[in-house]
DNA sequence: CTTTACAGTATCTTTTAGTATACTATGGTT
DNA sequence: AACCATAGTATACTAAAAGATACTGTAAAG
């Protein structure tokens, strides 16, 4: 992690890329199953907007972790799938799942201990 | 992952704790060097307020993953340190700076292509 | 007697993230 | 002729994060 040199560090540049209310669920259904197309995706993020949907996958888009494909149709298909590259973020957010989940366990402890 | 309930996931609840400006490198700077005092930490983070600075280091606190202790003295001193439990972060911290490594040399290598 | 260091708090303003709602084009269905 | 689904765009708005700036109390140093 450059031991010496927290200033050149890039979590921040991971960080980017998955923060936000969307992105780390929009990630998991696209490594769950590889393509779906927009509606679809749609219908399984309950509460986000279309405006928000287009723009996360856009901004997934331009970092290469998402590959869209638009089939020139009407009405419209267009399909998203996750990247070879994108899949290289899989371990990450395995990680912070694990982390998360040992962290709720031990906040719903901690509440049970103080009341 | 919850292989089969994106749903279910709890990679907001690890990235809630990371996310923002100044925590991932308040807690590099801590993970390198145990304790701080507060105007030591401040001095290595260029840039940050102090209200910044305090709100981060609360809400670090808040979460068991930075101790801080007052020495009741005249000038102030106030030490913050990384938690054991803190330390269980280390290795998102590290797979995230990895892959933003990996991320920054294959962005600089497709503007060079496109030069 | 003024200034400095320490570790903050109090207000206010700006920036960014996210939401709400309406609108587009096209073709097929009722 | 009206309506539905598709995959969006446009505009306006609210809420949350971050920044700027000024202020606090105490003791020691100059």
């Amino acid at each position: 992690m450059e031991e010496r040199q927290p200033e050149l560090c890039r979590v921040e540049d991971a960080l980017s890329i998955l923060v936000g209310k969307w992105k780390p669920i929009i990630l998991l259904h696209l490594l769950q199953e590889d393509t779906h197309r927009f509606n679809e995706l749609k219908r399984k993020l309950p509460g986000i907007t279309q405006k928000m949907l287009t723009k996360q996958l856009r901004e997934l888009e331009d970092e290469d972790i998402v590959v869209r494909t638009v089939y020139p149709q009407v009405p419209p298909k267009v399909e998203y799938a996750i990247s070879e590259y994108g899949r290289s973020l899989e371990p990450i957010l395995e990680a912070m799942h694990e982390w998360g989940q040992n962290h709720t366990l031990r906040k719903n402890q901690k509440n049970k201990d103080e009341s």
